[in-house]
DNA sequence: CGCGGGGGCGAACGCTGTTCGTTCTCGGTT
DNA sequence: AACCGAGAACGAACAGCGTTCGCCCCCGCG
């Protein structure tokens, strides 16, 4: 074991610069990183300012609170969602799913980002990308400009509940948690509610719980855009 | 002011019996009002305790933990939706709306306690109940068994979402916040986006910020039934 | 009459987000 | 070249969180 010397006075003591500067993208990979590993509950300002080897009161100089640095985070996310190359009117439903794949893909990737997203209107540019796109291939299929703005809102909430369920899943399985063995519990429990009051209920337990996340979500984007279809001018 | 006299020694020192003797209904009952009063952030363990008069540790004795007081909580709420006398399978669309308006305004009056419906699966017998009555409705209309359940996901997430997000906006009234201004700023912002990145959402403005939140809820669900409607099997 | 068990609860633990006040650093101005 | 002030960095602390521990008391059963 080495011993201890004592620091040559007129060095300047400076602590190894290997770290970042400390900047707001620092904290946003810094808080990305901490998502990725723990999920968004473990997302605290002390584990961010820990991973960039320093206190929770550093990162207030760069960011207002901590709602704001899950912000900033939600819309780096959105940056990783990838559009087809160019808006082909004529697949526009086909066209619409793969952006929604896309979108569930990256949200649930990064755990339970998404919870921000329910937590308010998102103005980033990341996510006004995807909206634009969007809504563009909306409108090229007819649809009128008030239906195309609600529809954005209507497919929003399905990929961010969808997303925000997912991920629940993933983490509980992360967790060492049997998730068949879960829900083969919730179908027993349905086949075994009262017959007088549940027997629909009662009597779909298989049907309840058939197919896995993805087969679900997309089902309900594919009848949210018949749905849409509907409203096509002619 | 009246001096402060001792106890009679031989009275037995009883404090008030007013309060009631802590069940678990007391919980969920004091719980309620709590989240009527503060939302559900105000919904802590000493919070609730203080409403019953007591210390955060007397209530482990009837309930697990916060999350389980929670689902309680929400079983509760749930009861207050009232379902139509009788399905009338000619108007399904229309009942299942009503139903869905229903739950949207008991799940709104009782501020964000909706997030907690988004954390997983609900099997209390008054969301159950909603869920007979509402899948009833589908196969009754000639909606396949598979269909209607995958439908009754979608419908609740529509809801949960939609009453999430309410309940935000009548929170931030309540604090002071004027949200009608804070719409115009969602709209001037939009209105002032770069025109070679964001031509149509620019242009949508207007449009996009249109619409209150029951307009735009009753929308959303008008979609996913005519979705729904497509599956009909004659 | 005795006693066991469980509800009630004060105190504490280890967290949280945020603020305060101090120290340090460094670029621009005399 | 000397200085100075603004902003970054940060240690310490505050108030509050969910939960647990350990003790007391009281009620009901044997």
């Amino acid at each position: 074991m080495t011993s201890e010397m004592p620091a040559i006075p007129w060095h300047k003591t400076r602590k190894a610069d290997t770290r970042q500067p400390l900047t707001p993208d620092a904290l946003v990979e810094a808080g990305i990183r901490v998502l990725d590993r723990e999920g968004l509950e473990g997302v605290t300002m002390r584990r961010v300012a820990q991973e960039l080897g320093t206190g929770p009161a550093s990162l207030y100089a760069h960011v207002s609170g901590k709602d704001e640095l899950l912000e900033l985070m939600l819309e780096r996310v959105s940056g990783e969602i990838r559009l087809p190359a160019r808006p082909e009117p004529e697949r526009w439903k086909e066209q619409i799913k793969e952006v929604c794949r896309e979108a569930q893909r990256v949200y649930t990737a990064h755990r339970d980002i998404t919870v921000v997203s329910l937590g308010g209107i998102q103005l980033g540019p990341n996510k006004l990308r995807v909206a634009e796109f969007v809504v563009g291939l909306l409108l090229s299929a007819g649809i009128p400009r008030q239906v195309a703005a609600f529809a954005l809102d209507g497919l929003g909430q399905l990929i961010d509940s969808d997303a925000y369920e997912a991920s629940l899943y993933t983490t509980k399985i992360a967790a060492g948690v049997d998730v068949d063995a879960y829900f083969d519990g919730v179908r027993d429990y349905l086949a075994r509610l009262p017959e007088e009051r549940f027997p629909l209920l009662r009597d779909m337990a298989e049907t309840m719980v058939h197919g896995d996340g993805d087969e679900r979500f997309e089902f309900k984007v594919e009848v949210f855009l018949r749905g849409l279809e509907s409203y096509i001018e002619r």
